[in-house]
DNA sequence: CGATTCACG
DNA sequence: ACGTACGTGAATCGG
């Protein structure tokens, strides 16, 4: 038996769109309503056991009916743009899923849903209708069910309806239903009804008269009313609200229901949309690998060392090949390459070849100007010695520059954006396979290794064209490519920490913290965890009667902020802000540190380079860029980050690099002669905003003026700045405008900025680095907002790191270069920590600070700050 | 796994 | 009227 699932899009999409929170993709697309939708007929689909679907939509405005009566022409609200976006999409997703569509200009979707369940049973289905609206109730039979989805208690609970519970829920039959409404009218579908007439009365006179006719049939007989007066004032409205209501049945559709036959909906190119969407939950109803039908290729295991020779010559006589290394537990065993489309080949490392001649054979390749193409080159570089000099394509870090707001640049994220096809996740493809000698030659591992050599080969000229197209090739070959080996090598030689002397660091801490614990318990009166939040802030707000300042939105907020402000109230308050300080000590910087500490003394965090947003680095595993130093105790954990015997550290910062970037970009000659007169921004800001002479700003008109130039670079907003500063949003903003008027082309820089990257949806440094900024098209202001202030802050920020990229490129080289046994170690930002040899010192500290001023040439020039210690405390 | 908090630039 | 500063990562709680 055949089943038809008739879908109101619109309608469904709407519903989808008000229940769902909003989501969007990584790169800014909004998906909750498509995501909603699919949940919702997917579920029906399974519920009705569908056969048939057909989705019909509005062509243009879901109002078109009714504008053929100008007088109740809509007032009717747009949707909003992150709906209206999302229309294109679902039907782009169905399609892929192979469901049938209909639009057809001069009918509404309900007339053709209305017109379909007709022709549909007549045609022997069994007709269902899908919609959030409950108009179309009046399509309702003993045999066309109609469903309708609610939000009950955060679920999705459906309503069916067949003609028996439309009379059941409103009194009256689908037909009078239609009456009903035209009585009732419907603001939001601009159907003016009678006045003073609603769901209640409608039905009541329906029960009593059976329709409209039979109610004006019977009118003189009606007891007189205000009621009936409008009744018969409003006649002619009432029945032209009648016809509006009315759904067609007999539209000329010419649809042919047996294509609209669901067949294959979960394919390939579904499969690849929903990738692309972010929809996680919805891949798994994907069956199987959806990998090989798109990408065909053969994968030979190398058995002979003559077979290998061959391979190894044709690879050399290529302008670039894929290369990857099966690790195990055990080390090496095996390597996967690449130099054709369809083939791949597997080296096991065993019997007839040692791992050290394939890697000879690959490094002399790449010295012969074969480029090898790899997916995150600093992750091999433990195992294969290539170094900046050799021709290497890092996709990983490609990609990353032609869209840096991916979360993950893995192979099957590369094939995905760059080669239009879907492979299994390694997770997927290897699950829980240990991999060893034994389990490297079963085929999920050899088809894993091969993917892992294939696209990157493929991938290459796409990605390079793009780079290309987008002006960043200079930046990815002169900035981020040399960057990995910088990085490698600051991973490679790690930071030496005393272990001892952070343990009993811990030791003293943990002692004050027991001390602290017993006095907050005593205080509250009772015993509870001070780690919860919400049991805190029960203990401060509810038991001991504090005023609570903020909520979040699950409670109270028991920030710094919030409790500085009570600090005077109640003696607990200075305990649990202390104890908070220490424990975040203790677990964070010392428990959190140690596993780290390696056989070797040292700690080898990792860098990442293709994390942030705006082109930075970031650190994990431990986290070293993030080192306590505003405060004297937690500067203290510096003192166990030391050099080696001799050496010593030298730690160079650049000063305030973000402001100077910001006079480079605007152009203003006043924030330009500042630094270049070697002044005190913060004093000159100072006095310029107070308008008090230079020798008359106090500290505390410093430290706001440091406030509003700090708020400048990150996009300012009088309500940031007021929050900071813990003034009023009103006289934030008269600073502001103070420091406009100061810095006149700061402004018309910002402005302009921001301007820009609305027209072409992104922002750029000065080397080209690029951040797209999908949230200045957003029609909600707040996002829109966020998106300013991304557009401004993002070219200064970038730019910054840019820089410091490129010093930290230079500064490594000429170390090496000069073979020093100095070390760069470390990056914080806008700060080079470098481990060097005593008798290196003088030369390395010149060499430094040489290569971090020279590393830009800006309108004003580039200062950095130089200290030496024998701890990182005292190199600060 | 999201929310909260807090460490850094 | 809307409700915020920009960029990160780690620990912790609690659903």
């Amino acid at each position: 038996m055949n089943k038809l699932l008739l879908v109101d899009g619109n309608s469904i999409l709407n519903r989808a769109f008000y229940g769902l929170p909003d989501l969007t993709t990584k790169d800014g697309r909004h998906t909750n309503a498509v995501l909603g939708f699919l949940n919702i007929i997917l579920r029906v689909i399974d519920e009705e056991k569908a056969t048939h679907l057909c989705v019909a939509f509005d062509v243009k405005h879901p109002t078109f009916r009714h504008e053929m009566y100008s007088e109740y022409k809509g007032t009717r609200k747009g949707m909003p743009d992150e709906l209206r976006e999302q229309v294109p999409l679902i039907k782009e997703v169905l399609q892929s899923m192979n469901v049938t569509i209909l639009e057809r200009p001069g009918y509404e979707a309900d007339d053709i849903l209305g017109t379909l369940s007709r022709v549909g049973e007549k045609e022997g289905y069994i007709v269902t209708l899908l919609s959030g609206d409950r108009d179309l109730l009046q399509l309702a039979t003993d045999n066309i069910k109609v469903k309708l989805p609610k939000t009950k208690a955060g679920k999705t609970v459906i309503e069916e309806y067949y003609a028996d519970d439309v009379i059941k829920t409103y009194g009256v039959d689908p037909i009078a239903f239609i009456d009903m409404k035209g009585l009732m009218g419907d603001s939001s579908d601009n159907i003016p009804g009678v006045p003073k007439i609603g769901e209640k009365t409608a039905s009541k006179l329906l029960q009593d008269y059976g329709s409209m006719d039979g109610i004006y049939a019977n009118i003189d007989s009606m007891k007189p009313s205000k009621m009936k007066d409008n009744l018969v004032e409003f006649k002619e409205q009432a029945y032209l609200s009648k016809i509006l209501a009315t759904i067609k049945l007999d539209c000329e559709l010419n649809v042919d229901l047996s294509l609209s036959e669901l067949k294959d909906i979960f394919n390939k190119n579904s499969f690849n949309l929903f990738a692309e969407l972010e929809f996680k939950s919805l891949l798994k109803r994907f069956e199987g690998d959806m990998t090989s039908h798109n990408l065909e290729f053969t994968t030979d295991v190398v058995e002979d060392f003559d077979e290998y020779q061959a391979i190894i010559s044709k690879l050399k006589s290529n302008k670039s090949f894929g290369f990857s290394l099966a690790i195990g537990d055990t080390g090496m065993l095996g390597a996967s390459i690449c130099f054709q489309q369809d083939r791949t080949y597997f080296i096991p490392f065993m019997n007839f070849i040692t791992e050290e001649v394939v890697l000879n054979d690959i490094i002399s390749a790449v010295n012969m100007g074969v480029i090898c193409c790899l997916m995150d080159v600093k992750a091999y570089l433990p195992y294969i010695k290539l170094n900046e000099q050799h021709s290497v394509f890092d996709c990983g870090v490609a990609a990353y520059l032609i869209n840096p707001l991916k979360s993950t640049y893995g192979y099957d994220d590369i094939a995905r954006d760059y080669l239009g096809i879907t492979i299994s996740s390694s997770k997927d493809l290897l699950g829980k396979t240990e991999l060893n000698v034994f389990t490297v030659n079963e085929d999920n591992i050899i088809k894993h290794f091969a993917y892992q050599a294939l696209i990157p080969y493929l991938a290459m000229d796409n990605i390079t064209s793009q780079l290309e197209d987008m002006n960043m090739l200079k930046l990815y070959k002169e900035i981020e490519l040399p960057c990995i080996y910088s990085l490698y090598d600051m991973e490679k030689f790690g930071i030496k920490v005393n272990k001892n002397e952070l343990i009993s660091f811990g030791a003293k801490l943990d002692e004050s913290i027991q001390a602290l614990i017993k006095d907050i318990y005593e205080l509250a009166g009772k015993e509870f965890n001070i780690n919860s939040t919400k049991q805190l802030g029960e203990i401060l707000f509810e038991d001991l009667g504090l005023k609570a300042g903020k909520k979040t939105k699950t409670g109270y907020s028991t920030s710094v902020e919030v409790l500085e402000k009570l600090a005077g109230e109640h003696p607990i308050i200075p305990k649990i802000l202390e104890y908070r300080s220490l424990t975040k000590l203790n677990s964070t910087y010392v428990a959190g540190m140690l596993p780290y500490i390696l056989e070797d003394g040292r700690i080898h965090g990792k860098f990442n380079q293709t994390v942030t947003a705006t082109g930075r680095i970031s650190s994990t595993d431990p986290n070293l860029q993030n080192i306590p130093t505003r405060t004297e105790l937690g500067r203290e954990i510096r003192k166990v980050f030391v050099p080696e015997d001799g050496f010593v550290f030298l730690d160079a910062d650049y000063s305030q690099i973000e402001l100077r970037v910001l006079a480079h970009f605007s152009e203003d000659e006043t924030l330009i002669n500042a630094y270049n007169k070697d002044s005190d921004i913060h004093s000159i800001t100072a006095s310029e905003v107070f308008g008090v002479p230079m020798d008359k700003v106090d500290s505390l008109m410093r430290r706001r003026a440091k406030a509003v130039n700090f708020g400048i670079v990150y996009g300012i907003s009088s309500f940031g700045l007021g929050q900071d500063l813990d003034i009023s949003r009103k006289e934030a903003e008269m600073y502001i405008k103070k420091y406009f008027d100061t810095y006149k082309g700061v402004k018309s820089y910002l402005d302009n900025t921001v301007d820009n990257a609305k027209k072409s949806g992104y922002v750029e440094t000065i080397f080209g680095r690029r951040r797209p900024v999908p949230e200045l098209s957003s029609s909600n202001f707040m996002t829109r907002s966020f998106g300013e202030r991304i557009a401004m802050n993002s070219p200064i920020q970038g730019t910054a790191a840019d820089i410091i990229k490129i010093a930290m490129i230079n500064v490594n080289r000429e170390l090496k270069l000069r073979n020093l046994r100095s070390r760069l170690i470390l990056q914080v930002h806008d700060e080079l920590i470098i481990e060097t040899a005593i008798e290196e010192k003088d030369e390395v500290k010149e060499l430094l600070v040489q290569e971090m001023v020279k590393a830009a040439n800006l309108s004003v020039k580039l200062v950095v700050d130089v200290n030496e210690g024998y701890s990182w405390y005292d190199a600060k």
